[in-house]
DNA sequence: TAGGCCATCTGGTCCT
DNA sequence: AGGACCAGATGGCCTA
């Protein structure tokens, strides 16, 4: 099995990521096209700030043409007296034409740097695309979509290693692991999302769910949208939890209490600050905002209606904090018309998933 | 208003 | 010498 494993699934894991890497690469390139050079007029023509003098008069170092010979000779002469000659590069003094060129190559470093930047941040977004949550409003910060990608590829790691399909809450537990408050929301919100898509269509023996997408399997455990309005954290009896415990307002809740048996997650490899907790509908940016409530109440009737089952030993609380019991509250819904898995993107998963369900 | 995130500038260091 | 890379500083924007 295992070798059947990495004989399908490897290899289209590694052509994956060969394509992304290509994608990285050929985007970098095309970044650096489509770079508007404004800023260099904007920035780089002004006045320099604060430490450019500085930067212009350590730079005089730099020697090239004309006029650096009468610099030289103006130094040396300093010294006639009995004062004990420095020793080191001469210091030249700067005329208007050396201050000229100590500012083109700023602006030409900055230039550089800028377009370094770019390109980084560009590698960054395409990273983005191919974490387990891709949003086009609500960007994952850069620090955590790195940590989520680490995460993505160790779980991967798993899978291929241990051959089979690890339950949803073990997989949201690994990609999260580390991950700050806002992020676990998010992440596991689209992996409840996608389980809930596939969850509306019981199997025969009704007791096990397929994901025909997803390289996880889904325990029997209750999925039922409620309100949430009661305080859930409950330290030290075993949570994954995504609570937005200070959010007043309407939203929601991505609450996991495996059985209280397991220990409180407690992200041990974050090392940055938490940030607040942040209910996935409203506690996100503003730019989850833009959509339109049309918009929410389609998604809210595509995922969140019909998926109560009744049990509750294992509960995955994902609801609008208006419904109890999963009643529709169209505006209560999380925007996640915008924020997807990218299994459409023909990501891993799709040809773990290959595997998983032949 | 504080904190988080980000873009940009900058100077230092290393490499080719 | 010039470019890439890095880290610190700074200021803007946004959100709670």
């Amino acid at each position: 099995m295992l070798s059947r494993l990495f004989s399908e699934v490897l290899p289209d894991v590694q052509r994956l990521a060969a394509e992304w890497v290509d994608d990285t690469e050929s985007d970098g390139g095309k970044v650096k096209e489509e770079r508007e050079p404004c800023h260099l007029e904007e920035n780089d023509l002004d006045e320099p700030r604060e430490g450019s003098s500085r930067a212009e008069s350590e730079m005089a170092g730099d020697d090239d043409d004309d006029d650096d010979d009468v610099d030289e000779e103006e130094c040396g002469d300093e010294n006639g007296g009995d004062k004990p000659k420095k020793r080191g590069p001469k210091k030249r003094k700067m005329t208007a034409a050396r201050v000229e060129r100590s500012k083109m190559r700023r602006v030409k470093a900055n230039a550089r740097e800028r377009t370094r930047m770019h390109d980084l941040n560009s590698a960054l977004d395409n990273l983005r695309k191919v974490v387990p949550c891709y949003s086009k409003t609500q960007k994952l910060s850069k620090i955590e979509t790195l940590r989520l990608a680490k995460n993505y590829i160790l779980a991967l790691g798993e899978i291929l290693r241990n051959g089979k399909r690890p339950d949803v809450v073990t997989y949201v537990q690994m990609l999260c692991k580390g991950l700050s408050q806002p992020t676990t929301n998010l992440v596991a919100g689209c992996l409840q999302l996608n389980t809930r898509n596939f969850l509306t269509e019981p199997c025969a023996d009704g007791a096990r769910f397929h994901m025909p997408s997803s390289p996880f399997s889904v325990h029997p455990y209750s999925y039922r949208c409620s309100r949430l309005s009661s305080p859930h954290y409950q330290p030290g009896a075993g949570a994954l939890n995504m609570r937005a415990h200070s959010y007043s307002g309407p939203g929601y809740e991505a609450v996991y209490m495996p059985g209280g048996t397991s220990p409180e997650y407690n992200s041990p490899d974050y090392e940055g600050q938490h940030s607040p907790p942040v209910c996935l509908n409203g506690g996100m940016s503003g730019k989850q905002q833009e959509s339109s409530d049309t918009d929410r109440s389609f998604h809210y009737s595509m995922h969140y209606s019909g998926l109560t089952t009744s049990r509750p030993s294992h509960s995955l609380h994902f609801g609008p904090s208006g419904a109890r019991s999963g009643g529709a509250h169209s505006e209560n819904i999380p925007p996640f018309h915008d924020v997807h898995l990218h299994h459409d993107r023909a990501p891993p998963y799709e040809d773990l998933n290959a595997f998983f369900h032949n």
